[in-house]
DNA sequence: TTTAGTTCAGAAAACGTTTTCATAAACCGG
DNA sequence: CCGGTTTATGAAAACGTTTTCTGAACTAAA
């Protein structure tokens, strides 16, 4: 369709398609009020829109971001997305959006073709099983951030919650009203998701600290889909558990699944708390009292991170950004007398 | 960070830079074994990116495309994008994603820009007031494709729900169920939002046909906030509705807001159906009878069908895709004798 | 030996910008 | 009227690819 460049609207003007460039980056300086007004006129005319690529090529930049996420269809994952996107709006970058599915061949493959495409930058939610393209990344001193999880072994920018305060928050809410076992359910343990760890380590550390013990039978480790089946099982066990701290959204689905198909009652015979807002918390009975993280900030955080690294190749040693939970107090928790 | 280009990897390999281009692009024709081998090894060593940029001027595209959406929050806009992403994948094609956030003028700066950006096609959730925009693209026959919502004046492949059908559907359910007074509540009515008149006038008409007159009292039209007060207004007045039917996910909130603020039960004293499932809908109590879009079928086709339009410029008359709503049934809707 | 294909590979011109540098024209004070 | 500034513009070389064309070297047929 586009066919009108700039040699076009040089021509049609009559002036040089270098004129043309300075008008069009505003470089006003020496040029005549006539030449300016038969540019415009000519752009005008022509329906003339500059080709960025070109300019791109020129300029070694893009304007443009990548965002590599492990999960699409997480709320967590959309709501900083809308964060990032705003910022990157009022800077006039784009961002192109990949979802590597938490499949570290992909994340690389993508990474690849990011990086290939000249992306400015590029904010990750890790899938966390790729040191080596990360660590390649820093080497090159390429303006990275990750958000969500950390890894590890490499040193980059990285916008977190305070998993450690999160599951603290949890356990002293839960304790300080009256709730004596309390039982954290969570996906299976694996190394390279750190946030699961960080609230593990945070619940248990939190529960020591309040003299609890942590009953075994008390960390109910298994994958969401098997959580219903698998409290159902803990139930029938003595000592049950009088308030389940659930590590994510999706764990919480679980134990509200868990008990739809049992009779046991929020928040008399049972609390409920987790990490992690949901949009249905407040219409939910009892509503639900949960840690929310403040995933905009955190967004936008991330974005101007980048931006800092963007303009002033990456300057100190790189930080984490720890952000804190937010509870939410709702009903689903009740002061047990 | 990145330097090596085409002409390093030639001089390595002591061929000239057409040689490797020929390589890259894998037309081996006239190429002996031997070169073949020296130019692997040289980009092997220089550990050679191809810039993606350069190539895009040369060839004129890009292999990315645009999305514009009007609200990023809205869990079809995940999804559709979640399916969007999937299929883009698949043929090697990036996606930038762009929110317009319901603003016409945003959605015409994100549209030139990407154009600018010399995207291969755009997938738009129109907001529906950029007739002109719109036009100006059909006219120029860029590829282009509409999802959720279209636009009256302008003809363009659109991927749609049968919002007739959904409505219809609804009205058919709780008729069949014994409700009698069923009331239909959404945001106020605009015409260039197309759904929501659909699903208007599908009630309507399904009303009619079941021979069921639709009480003025019985269109409860208000913005999503302001929806539970009004909904405790109509239900002081007399001849209480027994059935409501929310238009989408959001007017389902306020609903539900309001049921949780007053003491009407579910569904004895009054049924609930919306459009759009909603992640809670199975934990919910009552569990919440829902018509479904197909999400992902319908990301799949609008992508499907924006690549006929990139691989052969347009061809007979634009066609609407209407995709069937699913009833999930569930319980917030019980036979009533 | 010449001729006519083949096989291979390089030179150079695009693609549409930006940017540097040169220089023409106009002005200006002495 | 003359050097020196200032003001305004253009020529041309990048940027890193793709692509077309040309031609060298080799082979096989005449």
């Amino acid at each position: 369709m586009k066919k009108v460049t700039m040699a076009d609207v040089a021509k049609l003007a009559n002036v040089s398609k270098s004129t043309v460039s300075q008008y069009l980056n505003k470089r006003y300086e020496y040029m005549s009020e006539e030449t300016r007004k038969r540019i415009a006129q000519a752009i005008e005319e022509l329906g003339y829109q500059p080709n960025v690529i070109a300019r791109s090529l020129k300029q070694k930049t893009t304007a443009t971001i990548g965002v590599i996420v492990f999960n699409m269809l997480h709320m967590l994952t959309t709501q900083v997305l809308h964060a990032i996107e705003e910022e990157c709006q009022k800077r006039g970058f784009h961002v192109i959006i990949c979802n590597s599915n938490d499949d570290p061949e992909k994340e690389k493959k993508y990474v690849n073709m990011l990086l290939a495409k000249q992306v400015d930058g590029l904010i990750v939610f890790p899938t966390g099983k790729n040191e080596e393209v990360y660590r390649h990344l820093v080497e090159e001193r390429f303006p990275l951030v990750f958000v969500d999880r950390m890894v590890p072994g490499v040193e980059v920018d990285s916008v977190l919650l305070d998993n450690f305060k999160a599951a603290e928050m949890a356990v002293d809410y839960l304790a300080s009203h009256g709730y004596d076992r309390i039982a954290i359910v969570l996906p299976p343990l694996v190394a390279y998701n750190v946030p699961r760890m960080e609230r593990f380590e945070g619940f248990r550390i939190a529960m020591e600290k309040r003299g609890f013990v942590v009953d075994e039978n008390n960390i109910i480790a298994v994958t969401p889909a098997l959580l219903p089946d698998e409290l159902k099982k803990r139930f029938a066990k003595p000592e049950r558990p009088n308030a389940l701290f659930a590590i994510n959204d999706l764990t919480l689905m679980g134990v509200l699944r868990f008990v739809k198909e049992t009779d046991i009652c929020v928040p008399e015979d049972l609390a409920i708390i987790n990490i992690d807002d949901v949009p249905f918390a407040d219409i939910y009975t009892p509503r639900l009292t949960t840690i929310a993280q403040p995933t905009f900030s955190m967004g936008k955080k991330a974005t101007e991170q980048l931006f800092v690294q963007i303009e002033q190749k990456r300057k100190g040693k790189p930080r984490v950004f720890r952000f804190s939970p937010i509870l939410k107090e709702r009903t689903s928790i009740r002061r047990k007398d």
